[in-house]
RNA sequence: GCCCGAAUGGCGGAAUUGGCAGACGCGCUGGACUUAGAAUCCAGUGUUUUUUUAAACGUACCGGUUCAAAUCCGGUUUCGGGCACCA
C-alpha cells in the first residue's frame, strides 16, 4: 500500500510551524547558513533546492544530536537584476521584490527546512540598511571609504561602473556586454589595507582548497623589488616595480603606461605628436581589447633613462601592454627573459641582452656564475646599499570600487558640502531612506537617478548649516550581503546593528552553504567587512565562515538552469507528484552533494518506492516487537556506524543507498526472525528523520511515540558488537579471484590457509606455491609457478 | 599560455583509500498477479567466447611499481573550472 505523503506531508508542516524548537537552551550552538538568495521573478528551481536541502539535513542532524541551532532565511533585495526587471516589468522594484520573496519563500516552505523565520531578513528593509549604512560611516571615519575621480569599467548596457571583480576580463559578469573605461568621481573601499589579513587568514579556514586558492590568485601577492631609473639630461626619476631584480643587467629598455604621470615631461618635443596620438589612440580602445589584442603597439618618448648597473642609456618607451594601476605603472623590460618584452624587443627591434644561462648569471659582471636566486637578492641588497631600489611586495587586488549610478541599492549616507567637503550623516539621523520615485531609470551620463529629485538631494550641511547636496549614488548589491549573517544573531535590534552578547553566542558562522560563484566576490567582501568590524571592535572575530561548502550545480541537458535557456526544472510540481520527502532524498542521491550533475526525474521514482517500502515495511513489523537477535543487534550497530560516518563525511548520496540497501538486508533479516527489535525499529527511523522529516514523524508516531522524533537523540552504536560471526575470504592464484569461503571470525591464519587450500585443492595441483599472502577478514592470495 | 579538477556498464553513480570492480538506484529483458493496464512482487542485466560447467578481457590511452592497481608513479588524450600583458 503506498503512503499518502500529501496528507502527512501537510499534516506534519502544521505540527511544526505551531512546535517549534526551543530557544535559549544551554545547549551548544551550531550556526548553519545558506548562502541567502536573491528573489528572483523565476523563483527556485531543483538545483537551488539541492543546496537547501543539504544544509537543512545538517541542521536536522545536529539537533539529534543535541544542538541549538541557528538557521535562518532572509533576502539580499536590492541590486541590478531586480531593477532591471522592475524596469521591463513598468513596474517598481519594490512591488516587483516583495511579489518575488512571497513566491520564493512559499518555495522555500515546501522544502520544510528548519528555517527561523522569526529572524528573516530584507536588506532593502530600512531597519536593515540603516546598519549597512552604519558599517559605511565607520569605514568613512577610519578613512577606509574615500572618494577618487578615476577611469572606471563601465558597462554601458547596465550603465552602471562596475568592480573590477565583476568585470572579468572586461566583460561585464551580469549581462556579458564589453566594459569601456569611463571617467568618474566614484567610492572607494581601501580593501587593499587588508589584503594582508585576507590572505594569511586563508590559512585558518576550513574551506575547499579550489576557493582559497580563488581568492588568494586575487590577492596575487608577489614579492621582488622597487628600482629607480634615472632619466637623461633631466632631473627626473622613474620607478619600476620587477619581481626579477636577477634580470636587471638584461633590462634594456623603460616601458610606461600610456596613463603614466610623468609622460608629459619625459616626451621630447620631437616625439610629441606621435605620443598625443597613441595615448588618445589607447585610451579609446575599450578595455576588452586592449586586454585581449595581443600584439604589440607602443611609441617612443624621446627620453632615455640610466640602467644602473650597467650604467648604459636605455630608451624609455609608452605601450598599452602596462598596466596603470599595477605596481607603479611602469616596467624595466628584459626581452630576453620575459615573452612580453621580447614581443615588443622584436616589433621595434630594441637590443636583447641575456643575463642567465642555464639558470646561472651571465653578462652580470660580479653577479655572474651566481644562481638565479642568489643573485635576486644580491642584487636587491646592492640596490639598497646604493639607495636606488628597495625589496617590495605588490598585490593584484585593488580597492573596492564601491559606489552605482542606478537607483536600486542603499544611499551612500555622505552630503557634499560647499565649504565642509564631504560630511558624514549624522548617525542618529540614519537611515538616509531611498525616496520613493516615479522615474528610477539609469541615465547616459553616469549620474544616479537619485539626482534627480531636488527636495531628497538638496539638504543642509550638517556641520556648517549651508546648502548642501547629498551623495546620490548608492552601494552595490554586495554591501548588504558583507555582514548579514551577523544581523540573524538579532534581526530586530535597533540601538546596534547586533546585541554583542548575541554575536558572541552566535558567531562565527559554523557551517557555510552556498554556490562556488560567490569565490571571489562575496566571500571575499565580507572576510573583509569582518576584519574590518573586528578591528573597530564590533565582533570578537576575525573569519566569519569558518566552514566552507559549495554545492554542485546542477545541469539540465548539460547546461546550468536558466530561465532564458528554457530547461529549469521546478521543484513545485515534483513535491506534489512525489511529496516534499521524496524530493529531499532525490536531490541528495543525484550524486555527491560537492560535485555538479546531470538532473533527471526519472530517479525519483525509486526513492519514493524505498520511502514506501520503508514505510510498508515498518508497519508491518511495528506489531511485531521482538527480543533483540544476535543479527539484528549487529545489523543495527553496523548501519548506525555506518549512516553516521557518512554523513559527518557529508556522503550523502551514499546516505541514501545505505538507507536502501540495510532496509532492504532489514526487511531479509526480520522476515526470517520473524520481527524487529525496539531499539533497531527506533535507531532506523530516527536516523531516517533528517532525511524524510514527515515519513519519519508519522511512523514515530505510529509505532505509538507522543513527541517529535527531533526531541529523540541521534541512536549511539557499539563498536565491539559489529562483527558477524562469519567473514568471507576471498582465494586468489597469482592475485586472480578463484573462489572464496565463508569461515568463522575467530579461526587463525593457518587454519584458514589450510581451508584456503583446500578449496583450491585441484587449482594448485602440481604447482609450486613461492607466497602465501593472508589479509586478515579479506583474502588469501597464493603466488605459485 | 599558467594553475587546479575530472574521466568507471545503456544512464546517475559506489568501492572502508592498494585487496571480490560495477554497491544503491534508473532504464531494459523475462516471469507472477490482472480481462487489460497501472501499481506491486520475483529473476536477469559490463563485454566476448561457451549448450551448460566455465574462461578470457574490462575503470580514457600508453608504460611502470606490486603477490595484488579504478586507486600509487611517469607520459599522453579529452572534458570541465579558475587565472591570464599583474612585469
Amino acid at each position: 500500500m503506498p503512503y499518502n505523503f500529501s496528507e502527512i506531508e501537510k499534516k506534519w508542516r502544521t505540527f511544526w510551524e505551531n512546535n517549534k524548537p526551543p530557544k535559549n537552551t544551554n545547549k551548544p550552538k551550531f550556526y548553519c547558513l545558506d548562502m541567502f538568495p536573491y528573489p528572483s521573478a523565476s523563483g527556485l528551481h531543483v538545483g537551488h533546492w539541492r543546496g537547501y536541502v543539504l544544509s537543512d539535513v545538517l541542521c536536522r542532524y545536529k539537533i539529534l544530536q543535541g544542538f541549538e541551532i541557528l538557521h535562518p532565511m532572509g533576502w539580499d533585495a536590492f541590486g541590478l537584476p531586480a531593477e532591471n526587471y522592475a524596469i521591463k516589468m513598468k513596474t517598481h522594484p519594490r512591488i516587483s521584490t516583495n511579489e518575488s520573496i512571497n513566491n520564493v519563500r512559499r518555495q522555500l516552505k515546501e522544502i520544510s527546512a528548519v528555517y527561523d523565520w522569526d529572524r528573516e531578513i530584507n536588506t532593502t528593509d530600512p531597519n536593515y540598511y540603516k546598519w549597512t549604512q552604519w558599517i559605511f560611516l565607520q569605514m568613512f571615519k577610519k578613512g577606509l571609504a574615500y572618494e577618487k575621480k578615476m577611469p572606471l569599467n563601465w558597462c554601458p548596457n547596465c550603465k552602471a561602473v562596475l568592480a573590477n571583480e565583476e568585470a572579468t576580463n572586461g566583460v561585464c559578469d551580469r549581462c556579458g556586454s564589453h566594459v569601456t573605461k569611463k571617467m568618474l568621481r566614484q567610492w572607494m573601499l581601501k580593501i587593499t589595507d587588508y589584503a594582508e589579513r585576507l590572505l594569511n587568514d586563508l590559512k585558518l579556514l576550513n574551506w575547499p582548497k579550489k576557493v582559497k586558492k580563488m581568492q588568494e590568485d586575487w590577492i596575487g601577492k608577489s614579492f621582488g623589488a622597487s628600482v629607480d631609473f634615472k632619466i637623461t639630461d633631466k632631473n627626473l626619476t622613474i620607478k619600476v616595480f620587477t619581481t626579477r631584480p636577477d634580470t636587471l643587467y638584461g633590462a634594456t629598455f623603460l616601458v610606461l603606461a600610456p596613463e603614466h604621470e610623468l609622460i608629459e615631461q619625459l616626451t621630447l618635443p620631437n616625439q610629441k605628436n606621435l605620443v598625443d596620438e597613441y595615448i588618445k589612440s589607447a585610451s579609446a580602445k575599450s578595455y576588452v581589447n586592449r586586454m585581449s589584442d595581443k600584439e604589440k603597439t607602443g611609441v617612443f618618448t624621446g627620453s632615455f633613462a640610466i640602467n644602473p648597473l650597467t650604467n648604459k642609456k636605455i630608451p624609455v618607451w609608452i605601450s598599452d601592454y602596462v598596466l596603470a594601476d599595477y605596481g607603479t605603472g611602469a616596467i624595466m623590460c628584459v626581452p630576453a627573459h620575459d615573452e612580453r618584452d621580447f614581443d615588443f624587443a622584436k616589433k621595434f627591434d630594441l637590443p636583447i641582452t641575456p643575463v642567465i644561462e642555464n639558470g646561472i648569471m651571465i653578462n652580470s659582471d660580479e653577479f655572474n656564475g651566481l644562481n638565479c636566486d642568489d643573485a635576486k637578492e644580491k642584487i636587491t641588497q646592492k640596490l639598497e646599499q646604493l639607495g636606488i631600489g628597495k625589496q617590495t611586495v605588490n598585490y593584484k587586488l585593488r580597492d573596492w570600487i564601491f559606489s552605482r549610478q542606478r537607483y536600486w541599492g542603499e544611499p551612500i549616507p555622505i552630503i557634499h558640502c560647499p565649504k565642509c567637503g564631504l560630511v558624514p550623516v549624522d548617525e542618529k539621523d540614519l537611515p538616509v531612506i531611498l525616496p520613493d520615485v516615479e522615474n528610477y531609470q539609469p541615465t547616459e551620463t553616469g549620474e544616479s537617478p537619485l539626482a534627480a529629485i531636488d527636495d531628497w538631494v538638496n539638504v543642509k550641511c550638517p556641520k556648517c548649516g549651508a546648502t548642501a547636496k547629498r551623495e546620490t549614488n548608492t552601494m552595490p548589491q554586495w554591501a548588504g550581503s558583507s555582514w548579514y549573517f551577523l544581523r540573524y544573531a538579532d534581526p530586530h535590534n535597533d540601538s546596534c546593528l547586533a546585541d554583542p552578547k548575541l554575536l558572541k553566542k552566535w558567531l562565527p558562522v559554523d557551517y557555510y552553504v552556498g554556490g562556488i560563484e560567490h569565490a571571489v566576490l562575496h566571500l571575499l567582501y565580507a572576510r573583509f567587512y569582518t576584519k574590518f568590524l573586528y578591528d573597530i571592535g564590533v565582533v570578537d572575530f576575525n573569519e566569519p565562515f569558518l566552514k566552507l561548502f559549495n554545492q554542485g550545480m546542477i545541469n539540465k541537458n548539460k547546461t546550468k538552469m536558466s530561465k532564458s535557456k528554457g530547461n529549469v526544472v521546478s521543484p513545485d510540481e515534483l513535491v506534489k507528484k512525489y511529496g516534499c520527502d521524496s524530493l529531499r532524498m532525490y536531490e541528495l542521491f543525484v550524486g555527491p552533494p560537492e560535485l555538479d550533475c546531470e538532473w533527471n526525474d526519472n530517479g525519483i521514482d525509486g526513492v519514493l518506492r524505498f520511502l514506501n517500502k520503508f514505510w510498508n515495511f515498518i508497519c508491518e513489523y511495528k506489531d511485531k516487537i521482538i527480543e533483540p537477535t544476535k543479527k539484528l543487534t549487529i545489523m543495527r550497530n553496523k548501519m548506525i556506524f555506518e549512516i553516521t560516518n557518512r554523513i559527518e563525511n557529508l556522503s550523502l548520496n551514499t546516505v541514501v543507498s545505505g538507507f536502501m540497501e540495510f532496509t532492504n538486508n532489514f526487511i531479509e533479516i526480520c522476515k526470517n526472525e520473524n520481527g524487529i527489535d525496539s531499539q533497531t525499529l527506533s535507531a532506523i527511523i530516527i536516523m531516517l528523520a533528517p532525511f524524510a522529516p514527515h515519513l519519519s514523524e508519522e511512523l514515530w508516531q505510529t509505532i505509538g511515540n507522543n513527541k517529535s522524533v527531533f526531541e529523540e537523540k541521534w541512536p549511539t552504536y557499539d563498536k565491539n558488537n559489529m562483527q558477524d560471526e562469519t567473514v568471507n575470504i576471498v582465494l586468489q592464484i597469482n592475485g586472480k579471484l578463484r573462489s572464496n569461503i565463508n569461515v568463522d571470525i575467530n579461526l587463525s591464519k593457518d587454519e584458514i590457509i589450510s581451508l584456503a587450500k583446500e578449496n583450491l585443492k585441484t587449482r594448485l595441483a602440481g604447482k609450486n606455491i613461492l607466497k602465501e599472502i593472508y589479509v586478515p577478514n579479506k583474502i588469501v592470495n597464493f603466488v605459485v609457478k
